[in-house]
DNA sequence: GGCCATATGTTATTTTTGTAGCATACATGC
DNA sequence: GCATGTATGCTACAAAAATAACATATGGCC
C-alpha cells in the first residue's frame, strides 16, 4: 500500500489560515485573525502569516500600508489534490462514491436546479465519453 | 463571517494517521508505521496513536497479542464533515460545484458505467424531489 | 506639531509534537 | 528451557509550533 503523502503537510494552524485564504481568496491580517478560532492575538497570526510566506504556502501584496495574503498555489489546483485525498480516504478511490454521497446531501443539500445542471452534466460528459 | 472550525485540529502527524485508519477501516501500530512518511520508529508511532487514543480520537481493540486501531468517529460521519469543510473552503458552499469538479475529472477518472449509475442517481435524486 | 489608531519588524517564551530508547511480556520453535 | 521475534509500557528529550511582548513606522485628524 502506498504510504501516505506528506501532501501538503500543514501545522493544524497554519491549515486553518490557508483554509481561510482559499475560502476567501485574500485576506488581510486582521482578517484572518477575526477568522481564527481561540482568538489569537494580532502579533500570533501575523507571525504565523510570515512563516507561512517563509515556507511558500502564501504570497502578500502590499496595498497602501496593509499586506494582503493570498495562497502561493492557486485554488483550483489545491482543490483539485484535496478533492483527490478525500475520495481516496473516505471513499475507496471511487469518484463515483463521493458524488453519490453529494447527492445524497453530505456537503449541503441541492436544490431542483442544481439537480438539473448536474443532470445536464452528466449527459454532457456521457456524450463526451467517460473512459 | 464565521470563524473556521478547529474541526478535529489534530497535528500532521496525527492527520496521516487517521487517514490511514480511514482509509483501512482498521490496523495494526506495524501496518500504520508502513504507510507513514519518513519512516518513524515503530516506538514513535505507538506513542503517536497512545496519544490519539488519549485524546479520544481512535480506539483499539486486542486481537490475541496485538493491537488494532480504529478510528473512534465511524468513517461516514467523519467524512460528511470532511466533505462539507471542503464544499466550503474550495466550491463556495456549492456541492454542485463540487459534482462538477468530480466529473470533470478532478478525483479520479470516471468511467462510462460510473457515470451511468450517476445518472440514475441524479434521475431518482429529481424524482424524489431536490428542495 | 502632536496624538491615536493601525500596521509591520523583531525577538522571546511556553506548549505541543515528533521521535526514540530501554524495560518487559508473550508466543514459538529448537 | 531458552533464545528470538514481536508486542506493549513507560520515560526522556530535541524540534517545531503557538503565542505574545515590545519596538517602530505611517497616515489622518484636531
Amino acid at each position: 500500500m502506498a504510504k501516505t503523502q506528506p501532501h501538503v503537510t500543514l501545522s493544524r494552524r497554519e491549515r486553518q489560515i490557508m483554509d481561510i485564504l482559499y475560502r476567501r481568496g485574500r485576506a488581510t491580517a486582521g482578517e484572518v485573525m477575526e477568522e481564527l478560532t481561540g482568538d489569537p492575538s494580532y502579533s500570533t497570526v501575523r507571525t504565523q502569516l510570515r512563516v507561512l510566506e517563509e515556507k511558500g504556502h502564501i504570497h502578500h501584496e502590499e496595498h497602501g500600508l496593509r499586506y494582503v495574503y493570498m495562497p502561493a498555489v492557486p485554488r483550483h489546483a489545491a482543490r483539485k489534490s484535496a478533492l483527490r485525498h478525500l475520495v481516496d480516504t473516505f471513499f475507496d478511490g471511487s469518484s463515483e462514491q463521493a458524488v453519490a454521497a453529494l447527492l445524497g446531501g453530505e456537503g449541503t443539500r441541492l436544490s431542483d436546479e442544481d439537480l438539473k445542471r448536474i443532470a445536464d452534466l452528466v449527459s454532457k460528459a456521457r456524450k463526451e465519453g467517460g473512459r
